[in-house]
DNA sequence: TTGTACGCGTTATCAG
DNA sequence: CTGATAACGCGTACAA
């Protein structure tokens, strides 16, 4: 029921191939047939076929990206970073979500390679699981010799590998994050950490370390993860346990609304009572109570410099690192600890 | 550098429509040919061709999905919803980010078109200008010819279309809301509109004219937009004017977040001095200072039956119309009118 | 159960 | 400047 090129020439009493080159306009054509090949266009409501033309030019106009839940500002953040640089190159951006799964992450990558697609985006943390990693690593190799670029977004690079990465710079992040509570007085500096095996949640908690440890302090960490309940249920823990404490490292900023809901649950009062810290700067921290002080990621950037590199608008070598730098964002929710 | 059919055939040693048959498992294979054939997959690393196969079967495993700003909660949760459904056929999303533009919109839905994707979901109200919907209409009328359905996910029908369309009931969230407001005892209620032009904008404040005219009020009514800095901006001339309302009803959570900033700016306590209510609930209504009272969306679930039309999962007579129903949420930002 | 051969809609090469 | 025509990689009747 759809038109094609044929029938377009057929209309227009012209060949295919000259259809073909006055819409790609790359051959010269003359200018009446031109119009009338454009009128017969017009009268078929002819659409190119995609499939098609990606097939017979073996090029593609979609590129991939993996998120872990694109309903999460985190990831949504980068996706529409990508997403407004590929719609300037007139590429389409196939959007797949895994939620968290390293398997899920896999079948998408199998799936967007199959599709041919120009470029991988991976976005955010990998699960440091040996398996996946080497599984992961062989199929980014793959990708590599069937022409398929890869993009690591927020994203440490794999080994073995020649993803370009643009990667945050977490662990200084959390580190000065922890170095401005310990800076306030807080010497009680609790830090929620993010899921199991997760780079990122890593990075963040190697931060804290580095600064506890420098200042001669006990970590305090408790297991949490990257959601708002998982960072209640944390602090819930936290502040029903003994030497409660102070301050709190939040692993991102909705595990910090969770912490931030505990302790109004217990009565307490933030920043008075107890400090706490998120991370990302996520839109919404500006408009949690009281303001989230929080470590800010250029999260949109990240994602336009990734989709910059995969619409192939800038040349990179492979393997090629970039470290983009956080920023500690002050806001109300963090304030030298009680007086004792 | 990527093998083919072919390839994978001449190793096995038979011929390409007997690796086609293993590979889609439709036709009795025997099982040491089966065998033979997927050792030569594996050895040769052979992914399928996706652009070959949608040529050859004229079927793509790809859907459309429009929406405005993907890093927004509100379509970000109605993305969701349709990629996990798309995902269970192991179809593949591709979101298009319009930033609230018509002609955005018209250029996605024609890229989309010419990827032969299954299906298009339009998300979000529609603009209500008469050209843009007279040429949207001719659009869906063409991509109904070609095969590809369209489904509406959270805005009315076109007109002169066989769009399914899964559409809130703004109209009767706006006016329930607004109802709470004059049941607590306030007279003097505010509407922060949405974009100018915009359906559902438009669908709310209606609601909105509805309660306050039934209760015997002068509606008051202030342009504002669906963004947080419309939601401020708006507000702040609300609380700057001669009679200052005592409640306000925002176009959605954004400007309501917005209206809550600046009523803190102005010194105004929610609720005691200023009741606020919001609209979508999307997920951080609820970490918001006061915990933002607001008229629920079912955003996910509708992504998720607009996934499963696009998907194919669920018959539809073409056309239709489901209405869904918002739920008024009760929180901590609307409550009873100051005393006078 | 397996192979042959054609068609899917474009692009690109090569004549003219 | 334009027209044949051969790929592109796969699905699928039709035959064997």
């Amino acid at each position: 029921v759809a038109a094609t090129l044929a029938d377009v020439a057929a209309r227009a009493g012209v060949s295919s191939a000259t259809v073909s080159r006055v819409l790609n306009g790359n051959y010269p054509v003359a200018e009446n047939t031109r119009a009338r090949v454009l009128t017969a266009v017009a009268e078929l409501h002819y659409v190119v076929n995609a499939h098609a033309r990606a097939l017979a030019a073996s090029t593609s106009d979609v590129i991939g990206v993996v998120v872990n839940d694109i309903s999460d500002p985190f990831f949504g953040s980068m996706a529409a970073g990508v997403q407004a640089e590929a719609a300037q190159e007139d590429l389409l951006a196939v959007i797949c979500s895994t939620a968290g799964s390293p398997q899920e992450e896999l079948r998408y990558v199998r799936l967007l390679l199959r599709q041919r697609v120009r470029c991988i985006v991976l976005t955010g943390g990998h699960q440091e699981d040996p398996g996946y990693l080497r599984e992961l690593a062989e199929l980014l190799r793959h990708a590599a010799d069937a022409g398929t670029a890869v993009v690591l977004c927020g994203r440490p690079t794999v080994p073995e590998t020649d993803a370009v990465a643009l990667d945050f710079d977490d662990h200084w992040g959390a580190r000065e994050a922890t170095r401005h509570l310990l800076g306030l007085g807080h010497r009680r500096i609790a830090c929620v950490q993010g899921p199991a095996g997760n780079s990122t949640a890593r990075a963040r908690l190697a931060g804290y370390r580095e600064a506890m440890t420098a200042a001669g302090l006990e970590p305090q960490i408790t297991p949490g993860g990257f959601d708002r309940e998982s960072g209640r249920e944390a602090a819930l823990r936290l502040l029903a346990g003994e030497s409660r404490p102070t301050a709190v490292l939040a692993a991102n900023d909705l595990a910090a609304f969770g912490v931030l809901a505990a302790a109004r649950d217990h009565g307490l009062r933030v920043p008075d009572d107890l400090s706490v810290i998120g991370y990302d700067d996520i839109a919404f921290a500006a408009d949690a109570f009281p303001a989230l002080t929080t470590v800010r990621l250029p999260l949109v950037e990240a994602g336009s410099r990734a989709g910059r590199v995969a619409a192939g608008l800038v040349p990179t070598a492979g393997g090629t690192v970039h470290t983009l730098r956080p920023e500690v964002i002050l806001r109300d929710s963090a304030a030298p600890p009680p007086e004792l």
